[in-house]
DNA sequence: ATAAATCTTTATAAAATCTTTACAACTTTA
DNA sequence: TAAAGTTGTAAAGATTTTATAAAGATTTAT
């Protein structure tokens, strides 16, 4: 089970058990709706991930409930209908439908333009951000923030400054750092670290001389905290 | 014309033409290829919003070419096919199409459809304005204000400016927007960016030389605020 | 077909960043 | 504590990156 709510709304109760058995032996999770005014209650009380919904409805026409529907539903809605005139199609899709399946319609086909509806909807990125005391790096964005305020840093401190992070708490030595960021033939230039961790304390710690972040590991490297 | 460009994928002349004059007399802008080949460099070289594409191609499959294409295209690529084969549907619709209309389809379904899916990757259904502070996007009508007053851009510089401004806050790097707005191949001219950041910068900030939305992050790419 | 608009390329100045140097300050060890 | 080894810092020089204008090429509109 993969957690992935749908919601079926058709009248007909055969057709109800075979989307049911179809989505549950697929891993979806299913709810079910007999009517127009079932569906909006439904929709609105739990809103599932994707609706299924047939336009034949006994007591509203579904170009109404997909109407109703997209005043607030954003997710998807495919439509299952008998009819399969270019009017109701069209309709229907330019109503917010996200596809249009015509009865008879085969299950493989229907269960792949259910994925491909969700994929295209789930296209949400996440936004992963590290915490450590005032400082916050956003990495998907590129950004360090202290006390909220943006420091900004060159392209060689902020790699190194995000190696640091990542490794919270471990020491990185002196080779590891340098063939990471400049390259395994860079190993011996400890010079270059020295000078780019001072200017990434004088940026990022409160005291530069007594830095609480970045520690020095003497005779071994440095260690972010 | 609404600047919206689809790229038309089929060997036979007849229905490209047909494809074309459709397309054309509903606004869009209209490119064309006869054979996987040309399809992939045309994509290549000058990324479309949509991508229609027959699977029956003279030199190579259309599932490969959608394959190849789904490698970095992100945007949508309706299949049009004279194969009804579940297979083929299910493989097509895996593979990352967004939909798939069997030949003959009916010209009303077929715009209903690449509207629909332009509607869902544009995702802006809630709120199709943006503002930051003096500037305003309407993304639906491809419209940029700076102080109620309609500032001009060319397709390029608001393609640019909409990736700018979708990504607000984020870093989007040199070789990010240049294959989004040129394609994969152009990902070493930076010299490109550069002018056309410094053109917009022209139109859209009150002092170019010291930009307070477009910021530079030198050696990286740049940052909508 | 011509004019206008846009895109691509080139050249160069300015800005930012990186590298190197010199020396001061700190740590470790005997 | 003194010597030796490490580390920190500022600043100058070198290099890379960026901004900008403008000329040439191409596309689009009339």
């Amino acid at each position: 089970m993969n957690n992935i709510e749908i919601l079926i709304v058709d009248d007909e109760v055969q057709i109800r058990k075979m989307l049911t058995i179809t989505l549950q032996s697929n891993d979806y999770k299913v709810s079910e709706a007999i009517n127009a005014k079932e569906a909006i209650i439904k929709a609105a009380n739990h809103p599932p991930e994707l609706i299924l919904l047939d336009l034949g409805l006994p007591d509203e026409s579904g170009h109404i409930v997909l109407q109703k529907l997209r005043e607030w539903y954003s997710k998807p809605i495919i439509i299952l209908s008998a009819h399969s005139s270019e009017e109701d199609i069209v309709t229907a899709l330019d109503n917010g439908a996200n596809d249009y399946l015509v009865k008879p319609f085969r299950t493989g086909e229907l269960l792949a333009r259910i994925r491909s509806v969700l994929r295209s909807s789930n296209q949400e990125d996440e936004n992963p951000i590290l915490y450590f005391g005032e400082l916050q790096i956003d990495l998907s964005a590129r950004i360090v923030k202290k006390n909220d305020e943006i420091i900004k840093l060159t392209s060689t401190e902020y790699t190194l400054f995000c190696l640091l992070c990542k490794n919270e708490g471990k020491v990185l030595t002196h080779h590891y750092l340098l063939k990471s960021i400049w390259g395994p033939s860079y190993v011996t230039q400890s010079q270059y670290l020295r000078v780019f961790i001072a200017q990434l304390r004088k940026k990022v710690e409160d005291d530069p001389n007594r830095p609480s972040h970045i520690l020095t590991e003497s005779g071994v490297g440095y260690r972010f905290v």
